[in-house]
DNA sequence: GGCCAGGACACCA
DNA sequence: TGGTGTCATGGC
């Protein structure tokens, strides 16, 4: 039996058509994605919640507001997400940065004209990694990357593609072969997201039915 | 009661 | 460059 050759492309049309479900960001404003983005890290979506409802309380998740709080205050209200310590600093120097530019991403953009070089800025961030970094390039800076997360590593390993073992060697590999719109990227990783928790699960990636019939190259 | 979740980092060889 | 310990809470 034959495998069916399929692009990283194919891949995203493959998640769509299979599961058909929304990959969109559930947030109201990107203070909120960037804020979930940071206390996600290691942690379950449902604790990050749990923090950022505690921040909505305290701050409206008002940019303004939280870049009033020290990295101490911020401490209680973050709790629940674990690595409070860490987290909480790097929310305050994140919104110190934000605050030096007026809170207007466009203008850290004008700054940072090429995306390597404002992924190498972010990635100066004590707490932003390759990971963190490139959340941040998609949803709050608006740059068409692919984030090769640990489900995705799961997912393209699984379809039998041995650039998969890398972080960067997989969003490359990505990034070189597709052409998608700023939300069709967006949805890209939603969708990688509800495969990983919903039916990746526990199952290694090679006992997914789904890798069955298809190789990736 | 151990294990892990939508990571990142320091330290070590 | 690659492997390992550490940071921490909440749910199962």
């Amino acid at each position: 039996m034959d495998k069916q050759v399929i692009d990283p492309e194919g891949v995203y049309r493959l998640l769509l058509d299979t599961y058909g479900l929304s990959g969109k960001w559930e947030a109201e404003t990107k203070w909120e994605i960037a804020l979930g983005a940071f206390l996600v890290q290691n942690t379950t979506w449902h604790n990050t919640q749990i923090s950022i409802k505690k921040l909505g309380e305290v701050t409206g998740l008002d940019p303004i507001v939280i870049s009033e709080l020290t990295a101490e205050e911020l401490v209680p209200l973050i709790y629940s997400s674990g690595f409070h310590s860490s987290k909480s600093r790097l929310i305050f120097e994140w919104f110190q940065w934000m605050k030096s530019y007026q809170f207007d991403e466009l203008a850290i953009l004008h700054d940072y004209p090429d995306e390597e070089g404002l992924r190498k800025r972010l990635l100066q961030f004590k707490g932003i990694g390759n990971e963190t970094a490139d959340v941040l390039l998609l949803y709050i800076f608006d740059q068409a990357v692919f984030v090769a997360d640990n489900y995705a590593r799961k997912l393209f390993t699984g379809f039998g593609l041995a650039e998969a073992a890398d972080y960067m060697s997989l969003k490359r590999y990505v990034e070189e072969r597709t052409q998608l719109s700023l939300e069709e990227w967006q949805d890209f990783r939603g969708q990688i997201l509800n495969f990983g928790k919903v039916f990746l699960r526990g199952k290694g990636p090679h006992e997914h039915e789904l890798f069955e019939g298809y190789v990736v190259q």
